[in-house]
Parts: C-alpha cells; sequence; structure tokens
DNA sequence: CGGGCGGCCTGGAGGC
DNA sequence: TGCCTCCAGGCCGCCC
C-alpha cells in the first residue's frame, strides 16, 4: 500500500492525535505478521510509556517513548493504523492493539499480514537488521545526481528497478518510480549504468518533485490507503502514467502502455521517455 | 558480488 | 450464484 507520502501522512496524523499521551496496554490478536510479534517484549517496553515524537525512517513509522524505546510500524502492502473509540468494535484484521489513557486505541490492521510491529530500545535502532542496510533519504543532501550517477556507472538493473531498491534509495515505491521517470523522460527499462549525469539531475529533481508533491495531497490512494483519520490521498488525481495503461498521456498523444519488472507492473509512455 | 525470482498473505475484480 | 485466475502501493532471502 504505502510509499514514503502515505507513511509520512500517517505519522504527520499520528503526531498531532498521540503525543505525550499514555499506553496504557498492549493487546495482540495475531502475531503472524511479516515478522512474528515478541508480544512479552513489546508490552514491557511500551506499556505505562508516554509517546514523546513520531517520526518515518524509509517506509517505517517510528513512535519514540519517553524511556529510550521506540515502536517500529512497517505497513506493508495492506496495513493500516486507526485510532478509535475504545469500545468502538474491532474489526476483521485489527491484530495489534495501543489502549491509550483516554479511552482511546490505536489499531494496527493488515488484512495480508505483510506489515510488522516491533518495540525496540534506542540505543539498538541504528543497527536494526530491517534499519541497518537502508540506503539514503530522498529528502537527504545525500540524494544527489552526482553520488547517484557514480553509485550507478556500471549497473545493470533497470533504472525503474534502481530507484526503488531501499539498499541505495528509501521511500519510492512502485507507483512514485513510475511517476517519476515519466517526469525525468527515462524510459524505466533503461540499464541504471546507462543514465548519464545529466539525466541523473533530472531524475533526483523529479523523484523529490514528485514525493513533495504527493505529501502535500496526503499521499495517493488507488484501492484503499487512508490516513489517520480515513481520508484518501488526492494525489491520484495528478497522477501521469501510473494504472494509466490505454490512455492518452497528458504531454503527447501517445498511449500509456504497462510493461512488467520482476511481477511488478511498470507504466510508461512510450512517446516521453526514452 | 549483482541480479532475478519465489514467496509471504488476503481480498477484490473480472471471466466463464 | 460459484469457481477460477489474476492482481495489488513491500520486501526478504534463496538461488545462480
Amino acid at each position: 500500500m504505502p510509499e514514503l507520502p502515505e507513511v509520512q501522512a500517517v505519522c504527520d496524523g499520528l503526531r498531532q492525535k498521540i503525543l505525550n499521551r499514555v499506553v496504557q496496554a498492549v493487546q495482540v490478536h495475531e502475531c503472524r505478521l511479516r515478522w512474528p510479534v515478541k508480544i512479552d517484549e513489546l508490552s514491557r517496553l511500551i506499556t505505562g510509556q508516554e509517546v514523546v515524537g513520531v517520526r518515518r525512517i524509509a517506509k517505517y513509522i517510528v513512535i519514540q517513548f519517553r524511556n529510550e524505546v521506540s515502536l517500529l510500524i512497517h505497513l506493508g502492502m495492506s496495513g493500516r493504523l486507526g485510532l478509535v473509540d475504545a469500545n468502538s468494535s474491532l474489526r476483521k484484521h485489527d491484530h495489534v492493539i495501543f489502549s491509550l489513557m483516554g479511552e482511546e486505541e490505536l489499531r494496527f490492521n493488515d488484512p495480508r499480514r505483510f506489515g510488522m510491529v516491533e518495540a525496540v530500545e534506542n540505543s539498538e535502532l541504528e543497527e536494526h537488521p530491517r534499519i541497518r542496510n537502508l540506503g539514503v533519504e530522498p529528502f537527504s543532501p545525500e540524494f544527489n545526481a552526482k553520488s547517484f550517477y557514480e553509485l550507478s556507472r556500471g549497473s545493470k538493473v533497470a533504472i525503474k528497478k534502481f530507484i526503488m531498491d531501499s539498499k541505495r534509495l528509501v521511500g519510492v515505491g512502485n507507483i512514485y518510480a513510475s511517476e517519476a521517470l515519466f517526469r525525468a523522460g527515462i524510459h524505466p527499462n533503461t540499464q541504471a549504468g546507462r543514465v548519464g549525469l545529466k539525466r541523473w539531475e533530472q531524475l533526483v529533481v523529479s523523484i523529490v518533485d514528485v514525493l513533495t508533491k504527493a505529501i502535500k495531497r496526503g499521499g495517493t490512494t488507488i484501492r484503499d490507503f487512508e490516513n489517520l483519520d480515513g481520508v484518501a490521498g488526492y494525489f491520484t488525481k495528478e497522477l501521469n502514467v501510473y494504472g494509466k495503461d490505454g490512455q492518452p498521456c497528458s504531454c503527447c498523444e501517445r498511449v500509456i502502455r504497462k510493461m512488467r519488472h520482476s511481477a511488478r507492473s511498470t507504466y510508461y509512455c512510450p512517446g516521453c521517455q526514452h
């Protein structure tokens, strides 16, 4: 489901609503997520703790507590967080429940169970197996044309896969990869090692730009993304190619095409992208 | 080592 | 109505 802008939207909503609030109890109804939820550890580390911050690392939501513990949440493909009245009825796939002081609950719902919920000591966060191998953040100075040009020399992977590889760059998933490549005028199949410095400059700008605009619109909703308030993302209206195969390109009159990169759909305009 | 691919899951859509 | 296949916004880990 969520790429960087959608995770950012959830984090922003969370920050407004749960900052300074205390977790009274944790209940796990289903521990078989992407990684097994360690119930005892989770409960021991955050029960009774006050939320002092909410931030995003790559596509992870990081909820920080007073006791130097962070709750690491990944939404996978279908995960959602909802803040609801404590006595509202449980829904199917509500796997982890955080009871907050004030008769509200934060509920992690995830039909496909590709998500993750884990409490980590802050001192161990940087070296956490899911965190330590992450590449650069798209809004950091390290994400620039020169270093990515150099990083990509000799690589034969398609540029679409290259920019989606979280060991290099985090946050760019299937939608925004297609959209950024369209904006940069680069064909998704181009070998990363054959993208020159000029085109890397265009691509870096396109990625930052598309993510920035999507954040401003509250993300993209294709089927079911919702922020904490149950509101869909409005970037959907500004998509140029994603999900638009068979439709005419907004820039030239050519028809948008769909292709596959290792079982994932890629959309591009054969007229605008080379 | 880089790169390709299967697998993890449920559910919705569409074809027959 | 049902049954089947395909598809989905992520990402790990195995294989060559």
